[in-house]
DNA sequence: GCAAAAGTGTTAACTTTACACCCATGT
DNA sequence: ACATGGGTGTAAAGTTAACACTTTTGC
């Protein structure tokens, strides 16, 4: 580059926004920062970039040392650049976000950075730092956007759910009213639920018939051109 | 930064994609760099984006500098950071885009990084520089995407249209056919095109109506609910 | 036996699709 | 008078929305 490191280099940084769901409530995934800028304070697993690094590397790598979780099968969400987003000089944000199944991980982040790393329901997120409150309202959009039209809801549900579980899913995230009936006709009507010979347990009253989403049919569906709706 | 510049330091950038449609087809406006790295290839309008400039206005600055053209309504596409995109070293970019109507701006870049600005057909458009093959790529899916369920064809015509041009521009960007008696009936039922008491003029046939697209009464029924569908 | 959630069909309203001819204008 | 695109309605098919009771299970 020609130009005066001065005028033109930039610190860049990515954040993750890693949702879940547990106990019919939608949530994302943070940290107790340990470090300076907003010590002790909440914020998303996030962390400065090397400049030999791909962004979504980038990403994998700083979700795993600040909160031990792999194969999140992160997306790119948006840029967050304004000059005073950081208070100790400018850096450019790149946020990422990922839906995951809570159960299937232990968090234990892997360097000092991150005090510890907690599932906070959405409904009760504090304020954060930086402009994170910022992102995680932009991830919220786009996770409600794309709900409604690409069948992604099972990837917050263990492998196996009831068709109740993922309704209640779809309510409480959208926070709309489904009927049952019609829900179930139209989820199973997509042809991408196999039904299991299974039920489930531990419940108080008649147990449900248990499904998993066939990603591959679902794949095969979509290039044909079937679109998924709600 | 309490960091070693050259760990986590990175250049970054801004480049548009800027969409006009024009003589029945979707065109890209470009630039010929007149810079190192690709001189002489055609390429986006980018630039390096100041340490102290947001990132929305480091793009209509750009944008301006190389082609001249104010007041786009860019809008963030996503952010491309391979190692390796840029040949003399780390930059990340920023893409942006926007949809404009070719006849109301004139091109002329403003500083001397850009020998000539230029609109290119979609389906013309030649290799071009770093990896701004992608980029156009990607918003192209966003446009096309967007285009089916955001009335934003009309940023892309002039003020006053025909039905037909309308048709015209879903079906050559989308490419789709559409029943001409069905797609009036829908465009017409959501009540946000204004029939104008004008007709088109020198054209060698029956002259069309001329219709003007309400944003207001748009973003009226946008608010109480209705979501507009292709 | 009761509390709690699972499971199940039908009808009316609405939306989408398919389809073909006459009209106005310029040459 | 002909070529070019403008303009218009209806019916069948498909989709969505509204709606309530019976079944299973654990306590």
């Amino acid at each position: 580059m020609k130009h005066k490191p001065t005028d033109y280099d930039n610190t860049f940084s990515i954040d993750n926004v890693i949702f879940g769901f547990d106990e019919g409530s939608l949530k994302v995934l943070l940290i107790e920062r340990a470090e300076e800028a907003f010590i002790g304070k909440m914020a998303l697993p996030g962390n400065l970039v090397r400049h030999d690094e791909n962004l979504d590397l980038g990403a994998s790598r700083i979700l795993y040392e600040l909160t031990g979780l792999k194969d999140a099968h992160l997306e790119q969400l948006y840029t967050f650049g304004d000059i005073n987003r950081h208070p100790l000089g400018r850096v450019i944000t790149v946020a990422y976000y990922s839906l995951i199944r809570i159960k299937k991980y232990k968090l234990q982040p892997k360097i000092s950075f991150a005090k510890r790393a907690a599932w906070i329901p959405v409904a009760e997120i504090p304020q954060l730092a930086f402009d994170h409150n910022v992102i995680v309202e932009k991830a919220l959009d786009r996770l409600r956007g794309k709900l409604r039209y690409k069948p992604i809801g099972f990837e917050l549900l263990s492998e196996k759910f009831s068709l109740s579980q993922l309704q209640d899913l779809y309510e409480s995230i959208l926070l709309i009213a489904i009927d049952k009936r019609n829900f179930r006709k139209k989820i199973l009507s997509y042809d991408f639920l196999i039904a299991l010979n299974e039920k489930q347990k531990d419940v108080s009253h008649r147990a449900a018939k248990l499904y998993r989403f066939d990603k591959k049919r679902y794949e095969l569906l979509d290039k044909k051109g079937i679109n998924f709706e709600l």
